[in-house]
DNA sequence: GCGAATGTTCGCTT
DNA sequence: CAAGCGAACATTCG
């Protein structure tokens, strides 16, 4: 489900949820969705510490813990957070239950199980990620040149690039597609063949394009609450993602899905000549 | 029944 | 040796 977008939808509801409540009991059902450290660890370290707050880097959600200690969360595919009252009806795999003292319970559940927790101390989170995390898409030094240093010596599919969250972290395959469409660009496109009017022109459209998703996903704690955080409320404004075969709103051509870097594409062929 | 799905990591090849 | 690619993970949905 998330890429950075939807990830910050949560950490903005969680943040106003459940700032300074106290963890009373820590539920894990499925041991292996915690990766660090063991899950009978993670339990007892959590419990009867009180929250924080909340942050975010790339995909990761960070949930900060009084004193030292954060767990980072991240929700790979299909995993979602929600909070609701303890008794009220849980979402299908739903694999971990934190259990407040006001009654309420912060719920972690995913299908397919691809979702992980970690516990790591205060300023260890990026050590979550095995391959390190790049730039955030609003960080200044995201720069036209930056990107022609990280993609322009690489013979890599542009897209393939833009989602390696070690150059630029929280683009994921939906925004992959529709940054490249607003840039004119085939994804498809090795980094080697891209102008300095490409680089210049995606170093706009990443922070442009994560900040417009984010903010028409934006929800009241009630609106999310109504489907335990699995809706996405930017779905209609997508351009390219999910809309193969149907024509591009800029010139009626129908877009083309294909394959690229591993992963479904979705592409204008008029909008998005061919390098 | 088959194919594809919002992500990451590992292992093998080039 | 670094970069890059496909497979694996597990389940649901169209």
């Amino acid at each position: 489900m998330p890429e950075l977008p939807e990830v910050e939808t949560a950490r903005r509801v969680l943040e106003r949820e459940l700032s300074g409540s106290r963890i009373e009991t820590v539920d894990v059902r499925q041991p292996r969705i915690v990766a660090r450290p063991s899950a009978s660890a993670f339990g007892t370290a959590v419990t009867g510490r009180t929250v924080a707050g909340f942050g975010r880097r790339g995909k990761y959600l960070h949930m900060h813990l009084d004193g030292d200690g954060t767990v980072v969360v991240h929700l790979r595919m299909t995993g979602h957070l929600s909070v609701a009252e303890a008794g009220a009806p849980e979402a299908p795999h739903t694999h971990l239950c934190m259990a407040m003292a006001d009654g309420r319970e912060l719920r972690f559940a995913d299908p397919r199980r691809f979702g992980r927790l970690w516990l790591v101390a205060t300023g260890d989170e990026g050590s979550c990620c095995a391959s390190g995390l790049g730039l955030e898409p609003w960080d200044p030094r995201l720069t036209g040149g930056f990107l022609r240093e990280r993609l322009g010596r690489s013979s890599r599919a542009v897209k393939a690039c833009l989602n390696d969250q070690g150059i630029v972290a929280g683009i994921g395959n939906i925004y992959s597609d529709e940054i490249l469409f607003c840039a004119g660009i085939r994804p498809d496109t090795p980094g080697n063949l891209l102008s300095s009017a490409d680089f210049e022109r995606l170093a706009e459209l990443i922070p442009e394009r994560m900040g417009f998703f984010t903010e028409m996903n934006a929800v009241t704690p009630e609106e999310y609450a109504e489907d335990a955080g699995r809706r996405y409320r930017n779905t209609p404004y997508l351009r390219v993602y999910g809309r193969a075969g149907q024509p591009c709103d800029v010139c009626g051509t129908a877009l083309v899905r294909s394959v690229v870097g591993g992963r479904g594409s979705v592409h204008c062929p008029r909008c998005q000549p061919p390098a």
